[in-house]
DNA sequence: AGCCTAAGCCTAGACTGTCTAGGTATGAGT
DNA sequence: ACTCATACCTAGACAGTCTAGGCTTAGGCT
């Protein structure tokens, strides 16, 4: 489950280049080493999402006598992208403390101290 | 937006204690030092779906004339805490390693290359 | 020829979790 | 009387992900 994540490693991602749906799959599994294996109905639809937000463009291509739709960062992706990942550190960042934050007494929670 | 860690967050604050409600949205606050500022539509259904799942259990207190449900953390549930904490490690470890893998030659990605 | 797999694209609908927006009630302070 | 903080609740809207299908071409195997 991705969680809502998705959209900004996706445009991780595309930071590094061009990419279509089904080799972005193939990257994001290696990039994570295996983590993060997303079926297509997935990815697909987080593209299409991204490209009616005008984060990414695509165009079609052809590869071997397979067509491709080749997606790459717009202008406002690339901002958002660098966004999407100061959000996720400042996010993770919470999560950990929260996760890593001392005991603290239970009158202050409203345990039942009786 | 929590975006399905919610569940994790409460289930590690409550392993440093019980706590009700409304108690725990200040917990969660105080321990993200802000960041986490959840409105009691988010916390109250979540609770209840742990309570139905029997990770918490729930009674009654009184304090100041005010009633409180009081929830603390059931075995399952207290494993479940550990669980999510180590799924939580091992998510956030393979996001950062998406964002904070090396650039990769675009033929691997079906990049346009003409 | 027939079959299977990998590569590629797509979408409708189910599902789930979060938030919005409302409601109720008590106690304390002005 | 009024407002604010405390404390609970829920229906319904909304958004993102996944399931489960569909389509096509290329290539390998029997």
């Amino acid at each position: 489950m991705m969680r809502g994540h998705l959209d900004g490693l996706v445009l991780a991602v595309l930071t590094a280049g061009p990419a279509h749906g089904y080799g972005l799959i193939e990257a994001l599994r290696e990039r994570s080493d295996g983590f993060f294996d997303l079926p297509e109905g997935s990815v697909y639809p987080a593209l299409h999402r991204l490209e009616r937000a005008g984060l990414v463009a695509s165009g079609w291509s052809e590869a071997g006598g397979r067509r491709r739709r080749v997606y790459s960062l717009t202008t406002t992706g690339r901002r958002a992208a660098q966004e999407r990942q100061s959000e996720w550190r400042s996010f993770s960042a919470a999560v950990e403390r929260v996760f890593g934050a001392p005991s603290r007494p239970a009158s202050q929670t409203g345990a039942v101290t009786s």
